[in-house]
DNA sequence: GTCTATAGGCAGATAGAC
DNA sequence: GTCTATCTGCCTATAGAC
């Protein structure tokens, strides 16, 4: 069910889906998956919550195995582009455009996500500025929150025109410019 | 009608509003409204051409009245930040996050919308380029595709947390990152 | 142009049987 | 856990009077 509801709302957004529309690909009925959540807003703070999870571990697994921070961004960006080339946005994305409508956890679950990126982004390039890789003028806090405002966007745009490649190529170039 | 309909979308979205509301800030009825306009897609068409050709007008003010790339791109960022300080989402963007349920005719539009900002931006990039002012290390079609994603996504993540301030230091940086 | 009245549908949600 | 049945409310939209 969260699988379901999750792609509906990286598609068409938290407003742009039903109940109807999970139960009829699940081939229940409407009711029945009211027994696992109670409500609409409950159903949002779970996929925020096992988004953001699972999000958390795929960092965790770049800072164990990719060496390099230009290798790691490269990483990061793969995240990104696994989800744009499966057709969705960023579901803390997607949510943030709506952000005027969601209920308050749902806001904050979005909020954290997004501070959680920022604050990995920074400790990856504060670690490459102290050992004198990182070629930026600028603090790495900004430049943290450069690229995932960029990364975001461009998944954004991509969307609407150029689609995938087009997202990797802006990607591959913001990482150039901090990195080269 | 179309100033009260422009900001509920840009607060809350196209799925995110109703003719009720509309109708409630005016003083109407909801019947009334749809003398104006049959549907609420040839409503959204009518929000996008107008907030386009808004857009464009402002962009040529801009090559009449701003000497200097440098210049030209913190008035564009301008535009974006009145836009935000204002409470709102740009009208295209928070349209892109729901570009899979838009109608067709909509969906054109904002597709319009971005290619013309980026349009716009190269033809900046590349008069600067051969005036020898710009340091960027790639083609100025790119630069203005980072620059409109930048943009869009740091509007987008402004709105959940850092609000317009934030903004502004993201968008300074980013055209300092093109033009010193 | 704006109204009242209303249609027809879908939304999120609940009660209670199985 | 899943069902049928049902509720209430809001949605977009239309007909027809003023």
């Amino acid at each position: 069910m969260l699988d379901v509801a999750e792609r509906l709302v990286q598609t068409r957004g938290f407003n742009g889906f039903s109940y109807a529309d999970v139960a009829r690909k699940l081939g229940l009925t409407k009711a029945s998956l009211h027994y696992h959540f109670p409500g609409k807003a409950e159903l949002g703070e779970a996929l925020i919550s096992r988004y953001s999870g699972r999000f958390a571990r795929r960092l965790e697994d770049i800072d164990r195995e990719v060496t390099g921070a230009r290798a790691k961004l490269d990483a990061y960006i793969g995240i990104y582009s696994e989800v744009l080339s499966d057709g969705r946005m960023c579901l803390c994305g997607i949510l943030a455009a709506e952000y005027e409508t969601l209920p308050q956890p749902m806001r904050d679950g979005v909020s954290e996500f997004f501070e959680m990126n920022e604050t990995w982004l920074t400790s990856v390039l504060t670690r490459a500025q102290d050992e004198g890789g990182l070629s930026i003028n600028g603090a790495p806090a900004e430049a943290s929150q450069m690229i995932v405002s960029g990364l975001e966007g461009a998944m954004l745009i991509a969307r609407t025109r150029g689609g995938s490649a087009r997202f990797q190529a802006t990607a591959d170039r913001l990482v150039e410019t901090f990195i080269p």
